[in-house]
DNA sequence: CCTACCGATCGGTAGG
DNA sequence: CCTACCGATCGGTAGG
């Protein structure tokens, strides 16, 4: 299963609006503004702008600005669990499972939906107390993912500290690499992986 | 030199606004705000409110809103960036001081000047290009002390990955700490302290 | 999906 | 530091 195919897979399903549809063209703008100028700052109008229609019509798509914000956030939430749960099959061991999983994340976050993956980590704030509740539980999900993994290296000795602050500690350090990190410069995904990896205590043989 | 004295001696050069008066109290409560509410949610009213005077009277202790977000980070940097100097003046090899500069930076997230290191990071997107100049001229110095050790540690063979990755890497895991680390929960900060450098990759016989 | 428009709220000002 | 108020802009609506 590559990205292409679960993505096709969440759409045919209606858990992903199909990104070439009015409301897929219109979410992805979202994710772009929402992250370059903040939730706030940008305005119906904006959004509008964005994909060429009136400000007064998007509200044929959505009630209000805040279920766009949602929108963005459970459906970016959706196609990384998926992209995770591909990454944790894809590999054998523990180890290798891990580094699958750190890869994919720092792919999301620095590829074609990092806008998205950066609103999920900034605009927290700005999602209602309901739709804060729902992408919460989506987002326990993804969490579990990692902490099987991690408490799997744990019980093997394999991982000193403890899973769940290690998973905090991952969360902070690979959506922080959304700020600074360029694939352009010279430093390609695999290395920062490896550097990842390399950083993170996990003691033992080379595989 | 403990954080009271050091805050003390940036009050008297006028560096930084004493806690006690009308500026010191507002700023405290604009972080407060910020944090909670995020810059653009917050009024001057609310603001205003915050420390018992009228939305109007705002404008006679800064100029503009934004003159307030930037006071607010650039106060929080230059109070910092004294604590981390002291941190590394307190440890004597370079390993001691990486351990001081991380307790002490997990200390101020986590404790009085939380709000303000929050705001530093959440912010970022909030501030005028001339600020935002200002504000990295200063954050420039705090991070050189960071990889002033971090770079001794590489050289000395005990750091394997590149110090200026591993700082990146350091400033999302730390300020993270904001979103879920809680004093009282059971876990010290010396407890997260040693999770972290145990997490770091810092090889090499226990001093 | 558009036109035309609304009530509310915003940051900021003037004059004291 | 207060009173009184402003122009602009915001999210959202009605009716087509």
């Amino acid at each position: 299963m590559n990205q292409d195919s679960i993505l096709r897979s969440l759409v045919a399903d209606n858990l992903v609006s199909d990104p070439s549809g009015a409301r897929g063209r219109l979410l992805r703008e979202a994710a772009r503004l929402f992250r370059d100028k903040g939730y706030e700052r940008t305005t119906v109008r904006d959004l509008a702008a964005a994909v060429g229609i009136q400000s007064g019509s998007l509200f044929h798509h959505f009630r209000t600005k805040e279920e766009i914000l949602k929108a963005v956030m459970v459906e970016t939430i959706r196609l990384n669990t998926a992209l995770m749960q591909a990454a944790v099959e894809s590999a054998d061991s523990s180890r290798e499972k891990l580094r699958a999983l750190i890869r994919a994340e720092l792919e999301s976050i620095n590829g074609q939906t990092g806008e998205a993956m950066a609103v999920l980590v900034f605009e927290w704030r700005s999602l209602s107390e309901e739709s804060r509740a729902y992408v919460l539980e989506l987002r326990d999900i993804y969490e579990q993912l990692w902490l099987d993994v991690l408490g799997a290296l744990h019980r093997d000795g394999v991982l000193a500290a403890d899973p769940f602050v290690v998973r905090r500690m991952l969360t902070g350090a690979l959506s922080w690499t959304v700020t600074w990190y360029r694939p352009d410069g010279g430093l390609t995904l695999d290395d920062l992986t490896d550097q990842v990896v390399a950083m993170m205590g996990v003691k033992g043989p080379g595989t």
